[in-house]
DNA sequence: GTTGCCGGAGTGTGATCACAAAAGCCTTCG
DNA sequence: CGAAGGCTTTTGTGATCACACTCCGGCAAC
């Protein structure tokens, strides 16, 4: 059982919003495998509201792709991850994220990138400590302070919704090698060509960073699709 | 009032995602202009269910912005485009199309080629004819069947993505110059270079096009915020 | 004639109920 | 002991109702 809890202070904000900002949140941070089947009513009580705005979530979700449902049966359930669509999930990433850092770098404030450093710090420390959770967290944060500087909805919610259906495969992938053999990031160099306002050196270096991390995944998945062909499906 | 019919002959089909399909094909037809309000109940009403399925629908929508929810007011409706949010619409699909194209290129077969034929007659004979929404829709069948080609989902479903939001726009500015002044597109080019499996011309003739059209378009935001900075809203 | 107000109509949202279909468990038979 | 079939539970889906809020109409006061 996946306990996700709803933020009852906020409320102006419609509860179908948070609902979705819980599970999308959820999901990024992978803590929802992939192939785990979840149902709107179970959401529902975890969350303690009634399955409707469940379902107004969970429909944008499968919109984007975060979550799908079976086609014969009709359970709902996070996608698998095939090698064909992994490819496409990098491929996009090294084109929108690259290009969000590109435009945000002109608008980087000072305090900007000292929020750079601090989330690059947390990132360090959890990865040292070997926590996963800790360690995706603060990469997730450290990426989207920087795409949210560039002052493009489309291309920030692009790559949202990239990261949402990469979330749960990257946990699992992640979890297994542990922390200590995790490639090394590209975020100093990206601080420093922040500082210097190369536009040009970031962009290949998010680019560069994402690469590496994606074939990190890539080969995961290679490795799992060659040694199980037909894995069973596991509980729910 | 936009009637939209709904398909009663497809009975496996869950309602809601019939409803999802015309009305995404509406707004890629641009039969829904920019800044019109629609309503669950009006659009229930006109598709003879209730209003529930058109509530799931409407959130997949919103998800992919092909409608928005006003904050203040909480009318539905289609939302307006501005010069920044063209400008990532051009930049994006400049990426993804030709990416597309480039894909497809190898799994082109005579039978596909030969559909693009029959596809770019019907655009000019759409064209020759002054009837913009059967020029609208013979342009959308031969991008889209040069995109099924490519075997990318995830592509194929930014590409579409990208088409409801511009849609609405396209048709305005396309009906308000009439089909005779359109930019000469590069569909002979492509057919010729799919011919010759010469994917990077492909790619390069999917680019100009895209570029041309979507430049008439932004030059036609830019004319139109000077000319009206403070539009007064029109009757939904 | 202009301005302010107020009431009805219409909006999206959430909850609840009904229903067909699939999942999962348990019994039962070989 | 293993597998197949039936039955209960659970699932997503659609319809309907209630509610708070917004918009738009006419009426009244100045």
């Amino acid at each position: 059982m996946v306990v996700i809890s709803l933020d009852t202070a906020s409320g102006d904000a419609k509860m179908h919003d948070q609902v979705y900002d819980r599970l999308a949140e959820a999901l990024i941070q992978g803590q929802i495998p992939p192939l785990k089947s979840v149902s709107l009513r179970s959401l529902a009580q975890g969350l303690g509201v009634s399955p409707m705005p469940v379902r107004e979530a969970v429909r944008r979700l499968i919109a984007e792709k975060a979550l799908e449902l079976q086609p014969s049966n009709k359970r709902l359930r996070v996608p698998d991850l095939t090698e064909k669509r992994l490819t496409q999930l990098m491929t996009a990433r090294q084109w929108v994220e690259p290009e969000l850092a590109f435009l945000a770098t002109a608008r980087m404030t000072r305090d900007s990138i000292k929020r750079l450093r601090d989330d690059d710090a947390k990132l360090m420390t959890a990865l040292s400590k070997g926590d996963v959770s800790g360690y995706m967290q603060a990469n997730q944060d450290f990426h989207f302070s920087i795409y949210a500087r560039a002052d493009a909805d489309l291309f920030y919610d692009m790559a949202r919704t990239l990261w949402l259906q990469v979330g749960p495969f990257m946990r699992v992938v992640f979890g297994r090698m542990g922390t200590v053999h995790l490639p090394k990031d590209h975020h100093q160099e990206m601080i420093a060509a922040f500082e210097r306002g190369d536009a040009e050196a970031i962009k290949a270096s998010m680019a560069a960073d994402i690469h590496e991390g994606m074939n990190l995944m890539l080969d995961a998945i290679k490795a799992q699709a060659q040694a199980e062909p037909t894995k069973r499906r596991k509980r729910g």
